[in-house]
DNA sequence: TGAATCACG
DNA sequence: ACGTACGTGATTCAT
């Protein structure tokens, strides 16, 4: 039985607007229009949406302004409602583009309410053979109620809805579907303003319709009913006749619509999107049905399964699409391709794919689109395939655009307006290819109205190829270096955990929580403290009682062995390298990651650090060759700020932090503490400085926390003008960008909550800083690598660590190339206060870092 | 799954 | 009076 779904569009925004108007400002869009109803409203729609199949039927009926039939024959009908909230009136207009948009048939009409249009449509419907359901707040509609048509009702808020239909009706209200009118003619509706019969309430209601069925009846028998009551129906009677005449819902109002107007025809996405982004409506998108066909946007979708590629496939630009585990392209092969041409769309098996040479010679030779390319790339290289000159990727376009993105392909494809919900295997990655060239057209215009594209084409896409070359190098490791070094820290850990043992019988040294109870706890070593057993805690307690220095020297060796020894063992390939992933959509700042394994945060600060960098090291005399930007986030922040004295000691190739700490104490001799607090205040700076942080960085007051903070304002005060800039434009803009125009949203930088909008303020001081830079250093890699190219490739790049580049190579190649090399990192960008690269050639990783 | 911890820039 | 440094990823415990 086809279904029909029938929404009661008022009742359902009243119930959106109150269940989000929140205390506080509304939910609005940047330019202050209110959408904190249209928001829950499009959820609720598009949670039904996720139900109805195509030419299944839905509609929505709304109350248009104006006078009803109601209200001229009882003047006092709805006279006590209070006045829609005007904020809730500017959302109507929304609230219908919403339905046109997704392509839902609505309906409102002067003189006519909801009811009365939902409840004509609910019968035509059922009579023509529809299994309808009705979604409403108001219990008049159970009315309606009949075998063919069940009403959803909602309950207090929005998620939550009460299934009622003709079997359960009685049990849930204690009269049957019809005698919903009756039952309103004696007790009323306060929101309505009906009377009924005036001294009925909920009880008598439901004693007199149980003993005489219907209202009518009651009146016929109305001498029975003895004392009050009886009186209260025979003086009232034609009250209540009125009220059980308001309180019927028209069903046979003449609507120029029928039922067969109202099936579903499925939405275009663009549409859907288009409206998503006009009321800033982030993740509707997300959460529709995929489309369902039909229309603009994926007018055409097909699909098919293939062994091999059919012929036909035109034109000079393919979309490619790999269906594969994301995380895990390095080891194990793509399930499938899928090929589109922007109008069919081919899946095949990678195995067929590999095998069918007209498929391979027509992505060799195409331009392609694909969803990351640095995957595409790696997978083809590692197959020996060639791939053509990518000129399009959805992530990273999505990532530049918004970096809140991430890598979520569901994300980023709604972030287009596209919906991949209920796609699956085959048919989704053909969709997802299919869809290509019209989201990359979207893309490529907002990137360009926002400055971005440049980056977008000049930088990320080179990028992608570059990272994956890197990824496929390996970075060199020398096992049998970890697997000792493992075992003497196995050694130490165990020796320690012994001694532990004897202090703390019983504990898992592991554990923060039992540590926490068996040191600060009731039956203690030491006195309460406040939170945590971390190092910060611990270090200045290592006077007090003898296990904590066992307990710091445990930690230190456990970290080894679990995060760098096992857990780096069996990442080591059998060429003695390590493969990790640069996730290039990754970072709210722009910054690339690397995971699995992380060689992003090997340790190299104490003496195990030594003995782990010095692992990582070509066991065939190769040598690295390690360049790193000095002091880049604080000379972007120079730059950026335009500071004359800062950019001036960057000029000179003074120390930054002593002549910070010269100008916030002038006059003093500059000794190491006076540094190492000038320093601080200098990173404090680029963390979106509070006092509290600088004053436990330092270790001293807040009073002089706030003197630093105050002295180097004092002494670059064009640097507190740009901070102060950046947070105007994140406040009134909502959100920052990079000197390559790369955005990061922060969503709670307007928040009504103290510490959420602290957050944000101190993200979008970071953001353009550490972003800059981030950017910058992406540019210098692809001029290094052009430069590696040009002198017949004999160096290879292997990492990058955020201000660093690391390369490999014979001695002799490094030597050759690295005055190159850093010549090109210096003029990677040109700013104000000049880039500078130290670096040098060793055998090991650890060595050439100092 | 999230918190705590600790490694890096 | 609020409760705080920015950005990551891996491991471990505990729910």
């Amino acid at each position: 039985m086809p279904r029909f779904f029938i929404i009661d569009g008022n009742s359902l925004l009243f119930r959106s607007y109150y269940a989000t108007a929140y205390p506080g400002p509304l939910m609005t869009t940047t330019y202050g229009l209110p959408t904190n109803a249209v928001f829950a409203f499009s959820n609720m729609i598009a949670k039904i949406l996720c139900s109805v199949k195509k030419s299944e039927g839905i509609f929505v009926g709304f109350d248009a302004d104006g006078e009803t039939f109601r209200k001229a024959e009882f003047s006092s009908y709805k006279a006590n409602r209070k006045p829609c909230p005007p904020e809730l009136v500017k959302q109507f207009p929304a609230s219908r583009e919403l339905l046109d948009s997704l392509g839902i048939m609505h309906y409102e009409e002067h003189g006519i309410e909801a009811d009365d249009i939902c409840g004509t449509m609910a019968k035509k419907a059922a009579a023509e053979g529809y299994e309808v359901t009705v979604y409403t707040s108001d219990r008049d509609y159970l009315q309606l109620i009949d075998d063919r048509i069940t009403v959803e009702l909602l309950k207090t808020g929005l998620s939550q809805t009460i299934r009622v239909d003709k079997s359960n009706m009685k049990a849930l209200f204690g009269y049957e579907p019809l005698q919903t009118i009756d039952y309103k003619a004696l007790r009323g509706d306060s929101s309505d303003n009906l009377p009924g019969i005036p001294g009925i309430g909920e009880k008598t209601a439901l004693k007199l319709i149980e003993e005489y069925g219907s209202f009518e009846s009651i009146l016929e028998n109305a001498e029975k009913i003895k004392g009050k009551l009886g009186e209260k129906i025979k003086e009232n009677a034609e009250l209540g006749r009125e009220c059980y005449r308001l309180a019927t819902i028209v069903v046979d109002a003449k609507l120029p619509l029928t039922p067969d107007a109202c099936l579903y025809k499925g939405y275009a996405p663009l549409s859907a999107s288009r409206f998503a982004e006009k009321y800033e409506l982030r993740n509707f998108v997300s959460r529709l049905p995929s489309a369902m066909g039909k229309e603009e946007g994926d007018r055409d979708f097909s699909y098919t399964v293939e062994k091999s590629l059919p012929g036909g496939f035109a034109g000079d630009t393919v979309s490619v699409y790999l269906d594969i585990e994301p995380g895990e392209y390095h080891r194990a092969d793509p399930k499938g391709i899928a090929i589109s041409d922007g109008k069919a769309a081919v899946y095949m098996d990678f195995a067929s794919f590999l095998a069918d040479n007209a498929a391979k010679s027509l992505l060799e030779k195409a331009k392609i689109l694909c969803y990351d390319a640095k995957c595409l790339t790696y997978v083809f290289r590692k197959s020996g395939l060639k791939i053509g000159r990518i000129e399009g990727d959805l992530m990273i376009a999505a990532y530049l655009l918004d970096s809140g993105i991430k890598a979520d392909e569901a994300a980023v494809y709604a972030r287009f307006g596209a919906s991949l919900n209920g796609r699956e295997g085959g048919e989704r990655a053909c969709y997802c290819a299919y869809l290509l060239p019209t989201l990359l057209e979207k893309a490529k215009g907002e990137l360009e109205s926002c400055g971005a594209y440049g980056l977008y084409r000049e930088t990320e896409l080179p990028l992608a190829s570059l990272l994956s070359e890197m990824e496929s190098n390996g970075f060199p490791v020398d096992r049998s270096r970890v697997v000792s070094l493992g075992e003497e820290a196995k050694a130490k850990r165990d020796a320690l955990s012994r001694e532990i043992g004897k202090y703390l019988p019983g504990v898992n040294p592991n554990s923060p929580r039992q540590l926490q109870e068996a040191l600060f706890g009731e039956k203690g070593l030491l006195p309460k403290r406040g939170k945590g057993t971390g190092v910060e805690v611990l270090l200045p307690l290592a006077g007090e009682h003898p296990v904590i220095p066992l307990l710091l020297e445990y930690r230190k060796y456990a970290k080894v062995l679990s995060t760098y020894v096992d857990g780096l063992l069996p990442y080591i390939d059998g060429d003695s390298k390590v493969r990790t992933y640069f996730n290039q959509a990754q970072t709210a700042t722009g910054r690339l990651s690397s995971s699995s394994p992380n060689l992003q945060n090997i340790s190299g600060r104490d003496e195990e650090g030594e003995r782990l960098r010095k692992a990582f090291r070509y066991k065939d005399g190769r040598c690295l060759l390690s360049l790193d930007y000095s002091q880049i986030e604080l000379r972007v922040l120079a730059s950026l700020s335009h500071c004359k004295a800062y950019i001036e000691v960057f000029k000179e190739g003074r120390d930054i932090h002593s002549e910070t700490a010269r100008r916030i104490f002038p006059g003093r001799e500059i000794t190491h503490e006076l540094r190492r607090k000038a320093k601080a205040v200098n990173f404090a700076i680029i963390y979106g400085t509070t006092v509290y942080g600088l004053s436990e960085q330092i270790g001293g007051s807040f009073e002089e926390a706030q003197a630093l903070i105050d002295g180097f304002y004092g002494a670059y005060p064009e640097v507190k003008e740009y901070l102060g800039k950046i947070v105007k434009d994140a406040t009134t803009k909502g959100y920052v960008t990079t000197v390559m125009g790369r955005r990061r949203y922060l969503g709670d930088i307007n928040s009504p909550n103290y510490a959420k909008r602290e957050g944000a303020r101190r993200a979008a001081l970071n953001a353009p800083v550490q972003g800059s830079a981030a950017d910058i250093l992406k540019v210098a890699m692809l001029d290094c690598r052009k430069l590696i190219r040009e002198h017949g490739d004999k160096i290879d790049m292997v990492l990058t660590v955020h201000d660093e580049i690391i390369f490999g190579g014979k001695k002799e190649d490094l030597e050759e190339m690295r005055p190159l090399l850093e010549k090109a990192m210096d003029g990677a960008y040109p700013l104000e206060a000049p880039l500078k690269v130290e670096g040098r050639i060793a055998e090991d990783y650890y060595s050439c870092k100092e």
